[in-house]
RNA sequence: GGCGAUGUAGCUCAGUCGGUCAGAGCAUACGGCUCAUAUCCGUAGUGUCCGGGGUUCAAAUCCCUGCAUCGCCA
């Protein structure tokens, strides 16, 4: 029996909406345990989302909510994505979760009568604008990067995690589990920084500086650090310590998590499973960064195209497909429209839609869309077997999924759907239709060649679920059924002659050379300006109507309640006040004195309640608003020609 | 500043212990096939294996050094 599957998420932390790589951790996750249940395996997989924490009471304020109305607002944005991109996750934790809560106070009572927690006072530079300690290289000239204002010496109290004692067998259970933390990249990261000695780690706040937490239970005046709070999760959400799933889940869990919280899972994490006396994870996979390399984007289908809109446009499977092959899991990988394009036009329309296709419209014509049988002796005598080169794929496949090397994984498989395309190539079933005398080799063939499609299905499921359904109602085979189980795909003569298939429509549809074209980064074509449209031309008359004026700001003021405007008085020789949607690129206080260039004859408007009388010139693009000057000062009111 | 990783064909990357290791896929060009989504199969290239020095009979591979990029730490 194979051993049960628990794989988890972090918990995404609720101070911004969803973006690509949480899309991407999940979607690996996802991945990973479909493989399992490939294998026979009882899964279990967690995601969710970690919601205490300053930066979340701020994030609220800005918002005009409540911490509450706010982490339950952005909780669901997570919640609702993750059907979208068909992942299939069993529990949804939450850290505001009254039953989290208790097992984390139950977890830091545990930890505190062990006498790993203590309590200790110390000195630091605080910014009551940010309601945070600065250390000295944080700071700017000693001031708030933020506030501009010297932060106070102040001192706190608060409670200590005693990770130092811990160092010495971690390193050592490190050592002698080389897979604990992988790839090895991230392994020797956590062994570097385990080479000097180790902090014990602050896990409270004191509740006069943050009150949106879990209260300390040996301490009602502090509440919980996020990430001792957060790691729980991981344990909380089975029922720690007496739940059934707990049993039968924990003692198989591997963690996902992206390069920038190596830390707290390769480090406090098995320091606090252990204070606790919790066996530890099995598996750490840390993998790299996506860079969404903006610059390659599509303008065709109009602006920058957020990578999660992606699988609106070129269907999710194709995406899924694309974030698993492209990224060397651990590394860094580039994401642009273009390189999306070429991935699906030639791993999934070319070579394996082609594929299915083919080889379904041959089933037809030649056999009315039914399974032929097939005659083994002969199949040997010919040496026309494809079932060595399936188990082989099907190997490779395994291993690398089992050591979370997806790349590799697809590899194996496309090494076998080249091998089908030419198997098509060499047997030539279109000769061997011609010939009434070789209609057993041709049976023998077309027999091979849907047996290989109904492994293809199978392997490409954990990527791919809903093309691999398809296919297998193509194979005239039932999609609810388990199709995709590994001990299946090790076999070969599983389909059925006499079954009816039916005909394929496009699994992937090309996507047109031409729009590729326009995908492509402007270096690569002809002419790279991408500097919008001309207007047509006018006569110097036309022109003459504008006046142009310089103009020498006087004073500038914010306007109330608008996010973009700017009230400036200026002098062009007369006093004007004009109305400027600038406040988002320039400071008031920045502008006075400054000479800008304004329309002076535009007919006044009234914004925000302000007539404004004139219109500072300025230029935009898609990043940033400049505005316009004059190289040297000139006198108030120059008309400009 | 310290530690580490990476630098190989136009692009993305494989290259285990130094010895058919100069490779794959994509892109390009040409040829073939016609079952198929103008798909598939075959052939052909192009490389200062980041620069410089060294060890060796032999270095993409080992050592030193420089440069570039990235990461971790301070």
């Amino acid at each position: 029996m194979t051993s049960p599957f628990y794989i988890t998420t972090p918990i995404y932390y609720v101070n911004a909406r969803p973006h690509l790589g949480h899309a991407y951790t999940t979607i690996v996750a996802d991945v990973a345990a479909r493989f399992h249940q490939m294998l026979g395996a009882d899964t279990f997989f967690l995601t969710g989302t970690d919601e205490h924490g300053d930066k979340i009471v701020r994030a609220a304020k800005d918002e005009n909510l409540s911490p509450k109305a706010y982490v339950d607002m952005i909780s669901e944005l997570f919640r609702q994505l993750w059907p979208e991109l068909n992942i299939r996750n069993d529990k949804f934790i939450r850290t505001t979760d009254p039953k989290h809560m208790v097992i984390v106070e139950h977890i830091l009572q545990k930890i505190y009568d062990a006498g790993d927690i203590y309590f200790s006072e110390y000195e630091g530079m605080y910014c009551y604008g940010c309601e945070r300690f600065y250390t000295e290289r944080e700071l700017v000239d000693g001031k708030c990067p933020d506030h501009q204002t010297e932060p106070e010496t102040i001192k706190e109290s608060n409670y200590f995690f005693r990770m130092s004692r811990y160092q010495d067998w971690l390193v050592d259970h490190i050592n002698a589990n080389p897979d604990f933390i992988r790839p090895k990249r991230y392994r020797n990261e956590v062994l570097a920084f385990l080479r000097e000695p180790l902090e014990d780690l602050c896990i409270s706040r004191p509740k006069s500086r943050l009150k949106w937490g879990i209260t300390l239970p040996f301490d009602s005046q502090y509440v919980t650090y996020v990430w001792f709070d957060a790691l729980i999760n991981y344990i909380s959400a089975l029922g720690y310590p007496d739940g059934e799933l707990f049993h039968k889940y924990w003692p198989h869990v591997q963690h996902v998590v992206a390069k920038d919280i190596l830390k707290p899972h390769g480090i406090y994490w098995p320091i606090i499973l252990k204070a606790a006396g919790i066996r530890l994870y099995n598996h750490l996979n840390v993998h790299g960064y996506w860079n969404v390399d903006q610059s390659k984007m599509s303008k065709s289908i109009g602006n920058v195209v957020d990578p999660l809109q992606m699988k609106d446009i070129y269907g999710l499977d194709a995406f899924r497909f694309f974030l698993m092959r492209d990224m060397v899991f651990g590394l860094d990988s580039n994401l642009n429209e273009f390189a999306l394009v070429e991935r699906i036009n030639s791993d999934l329309a070319n070579d394996f839609g082609n594929l299915v296709s083919r080889v379904l419209a041959m089933t037809h014509k030649y056999f009315s869309g039914v399974i032929p049988k097939i005659d083994l002796k002969l199949e040997e005598e010919l040496k026309i077997g494809l079932s060595d080169d399936a188990a082989r794929s099907v190997t490779g496949f395994t291993e690398a999924m089992e050591n979370f090397e997806f790349h590799k994984a697809i590899l194996s498989v496309w090494d076998f759907v080249g091998r089908m395309n030419k198997y098509v190539d060499v047997t030539a079933p279109w000769e061997l239709a011609k010939k009434k005398a070789s209609k057993p080799e041709l049976e023998a063939v077309m027999y091979n060649l849907l047996e290989g499609i109904r492994i293809l299905s199978g392997l490409v499921y954990p990527f791919m679920p809903d093309t691999a359904k398809k296919i297998q109602k193509f194979l005239g085979l039932d999609p609810e059924s388990k199709f995709y189980a590994m001990d299946q795909l090790k076999q070969w003569n599983v389909l059925l002659p006499g079954t009816q298939v039916q005909k394929s429509t496009s699994l992937f549809p090309r996507i047109d050379p031409e729009k590729i074209h326009a995908l492509m980064p402007p270096s690569q074509k002809e002419s790279g300006g991408d500097a919008p449209e001309f207007k047509p031309p006018i006569d110097i008359e036309t022109l003459d109507r504008i006046d142009l004026r310089v103009a020498t700001v006087l004073s500038a003021e914010k306007i109330p309640k608008a996010k973009k405007l700017l009230k400036l008085e200026v002098d062009i020789g007369e006093k004007r006040t004009v109305v400027a949607g600038i406040a988002e690129s320039y400071e008031p206080e920045d502008l006075v004195g400054k000479q800008v260039i304004i329309v002076a004859n535009l007919k006044p408007a009234k914004l925000m309640g302000i007539l404004s009388n004139g219109m500072v010139l300025a230029a935009t693009d898609d990043k940033s608003l400049a505005l316009t000057t004059v190289m040297k000062p000139v006198k108030p009111g120059t008309r400009l020609r």
